[in-house]
DNA sequence: GGATCGACTGAACGTGCGTTTAGGATGATG
DNA sequence: CATCATCCTAAACGCACGTTCAGTCGATCC
């Protein structure tokens, strides 16, 4: 994937790496330009002759980003950002700094995280479909949605990594610790949490029991936008 | 909760509001003090010479989220934290502000997003706890990794809302949007994802046969830090 | 050998930031 | 009435930022 130690890239590649590492760690506002320059061994002025402006090499970085996370998919089959997710998971000490840049992506809504969340849903919401259709997988009332839940929680490790890494006293690259989140997850995809559908069947239905898209409570609206 | 109007509070409540919609909505990084001074009616150094500098605002806007998230708990039962949120999900109109406001606590990881975190931890392992000990929910063979991924399920709504609310449609504002939540959650929390434990069964068998905490990989170690 | 072009730099520019300073207005206290 | 503290502001300070500018260097082309 990185071919060239980044010594030897060019200057340009070298200023992109940098950015990559330093937005996915610091963030965006937190990261001066003149911070990813002394990092790539270049002036600032330099950063700005090749992308422009601060925000081009943020675009330049998203671009990266998806190109990396999207044309992986000749390898594989149909979940292409998945299996590339998983395979830098596998390689902290390689990929870190792209998992640490795509939850940075996410969290302060980027226009390429919105590209890479839409088609990591769209991959989800598939498997899903496949996975109802060959009967491995539960139906569900509301597919769409919960395609939409399911992301948001393989997302949310990612997002709150520092907090992980925080109550579990490891670091997120240590392969164990990406190990250990596998069964409880797989536990509760499994058997589900609760032991019995006491909780569900009353939902349902309260839900059958109104209109279906209507909220029960007393429309006591007031407040700003 | 908030029981004067904006206008009638002192300039020093004003602020510290007014810090809290605008670093909810834009993060602590974009947002100046001029700004928050020009939405409170007041002067940038009325905010210095009531909070110390920017810093010590963000400080006292954790120290107000805290104290509004923690001492609820007086009302109920156990879960405090859980609780009040849920309130807040339910009127978004009124407590929108505070739920962006802790959103961007955990992803900018301040300090008192530490804190809230925690207690948010431990009231859901505690909660687990109780209910497989009354038989209500299962087992599992890592309680505390499992109270750990269920939180940050939880929270990832929170923290993706800006995608949610894109790819749904609706404002997050909605009590639909967080009612149609519901139902995909409580289902794959009571029956889970897969139709048969296969997939469980083999990482489990996969998992006793090596060494619990070793990867099994290969070590090919490199790269910088 | 001169012209041309892209990579690259040192120095500077202008701006917006957080913060400081000096002081005005107001109300309580002797 | 004088004093004093509190709340508050206008103006400015110093700094770091993104960006610009003028020009050097080295390779390529005629």
């Amino acid at each position: 994937m990185r071919s060239v130690p980044l010594e030897d890239a060019t200057a340009a590649a070298r200023i992109r790496e940098a950015a990559i590492v330093r937005f996915g760690r610091q963030g965006y506002e937190r990261t001066s330009v003149r911070e990813i320059a002394a990092d790539a061994g270049v002036s600032p002025a330099l950063v700005i002759h090749h992308f422009g402006s601060k925000e081009g090499l943020r675009t330049a970085c998203d671009e990266t980003l998806v190109r990396e996370l999207m044309t992986e998919k000749a390898k594989t089959r149909a979940p292409a950002i998945a299996e590339t997710m998983r395979e830098w998971l596998d390689r902290p000490e390689r990929f870190g700094a792209y998992i640490d840049y795509f939850a940075t992506m996410l969290s302060e809504g980027s226009e390429g995280g919105n590209r890479l969340f839409d088609r990591l849903l769209r991959e989800t919401a598939t498997m899903l479909d496949e996975g109802v259709a060959d009967g491995t997988m539960q139906p569900s009332a509301d597919p769409e949605m919960r395609a939409i839940m399911i992301t948001l929680n393989g997302l949310a490790p990612l997002l709150l990594r520092d907090q992980l890494v925080r109550v579990l006293g490891v670091p997120l690259s240590s392969p164990a610790a990406v190990q250990r989140m596998t069964l409880p997850i797989l536990e509760l995809y499994t058997h589900g949490l609760y032991a019995d559908s006491r909780i569900l069947d009353a939902v349902r239905a309260a839900l059958e029991g109104e209109s279906p898209t209507q909220a029960p409570t007393s429309p006591d609206s007031e407040g700003p936008a």
